[in-house]
DNA sequence: CCCTTAGTTCGGTCGCCATCAAACTTCGAT
DNA sequence: ATCGAAGTTTGATGGCGACCGAACTAAGGG
């Protein structure tokens, strides 16, 4: 297992979700599209690639959303070829911030 | 006992818990101004006039953000004297929202 | 009755953010 | 070596929301 020394440059920096402040999170899951994409997560329990998400939005603002994600530390991406998949950094977020994704995007939650 | 009759026309109207969306709290939680008004409503478990939250900006701001967190379910007002008093609607929220409130502004959490 | 206190309403400005299309990159398959 | 699939980057646009000041209203006190 590991990541190939080459991949690691394509893969974008993330944050310590020590250092991620709860006005980012909020400002993060506010969004419905983005909201979506975590709900998918959480409820799938595993990693997804990008384009399983079926989002509302072209390609270059789905972009987008991810990168607001990976910044606000909900979510950890990495390259499987061509395809990104992303991960809900559950255990981190549940441990800095206890609570806020079962409330927001937990079991039978309203899209 | 009870609001005197002529009160009551100054009294906005609140809307039914039941029909707020999650995406109208999140998005009245975003704003750190709203999430200090309705932090101090959780803290102190009382009801707080208006003037009481020390809010960084002027008076009619302030209006629109006390507007925004009624239509949004979070909190109740009704008048005393000049006064506006405000209720942080803390068991219809929870039964609605289980866990959302604690999660955002319970103890412990950062402004 | 006048003044103060407390908050609202209105009109307008400004900045940010979600959005898109177009051009580009990177990988895998043919 | 070419093509398609997957996603990124860039630049531009549009709309919404936070913000303020000024004028207003409503209640209570002197």
């Amino acid at each position: 297992m590991g990541v190939r020394e080459d991949e690691k440059d394509r893969i974008p920096s993330h944050p310590d979700v020590g250092t991620v402040t709860l006005q980012q999170v909020l400002e993060a899951l506010v969004d419905p599209v983005r909201r979506k994409i975590v709900s998918a997560l959480y409820a799938a329990d595993d990693d997804l690639r990008c384009g399983t998400f079926d989002l509302p939005v072209s390609k270059s603002t789905a972009t987008h959303h991810f990168h607001v994600l990976r910044d606000s530390g909900l979510i950890r991406q990495y390259y499987v070829g061509t395809s990104r998949m992303n991960t809900l950094r559950r255990k981190e977020i549940e441990r800095r911030f206890p609570g806020l994704l079962a409330a927001v995007v937990g079991p039978g939650r309203e899209v």
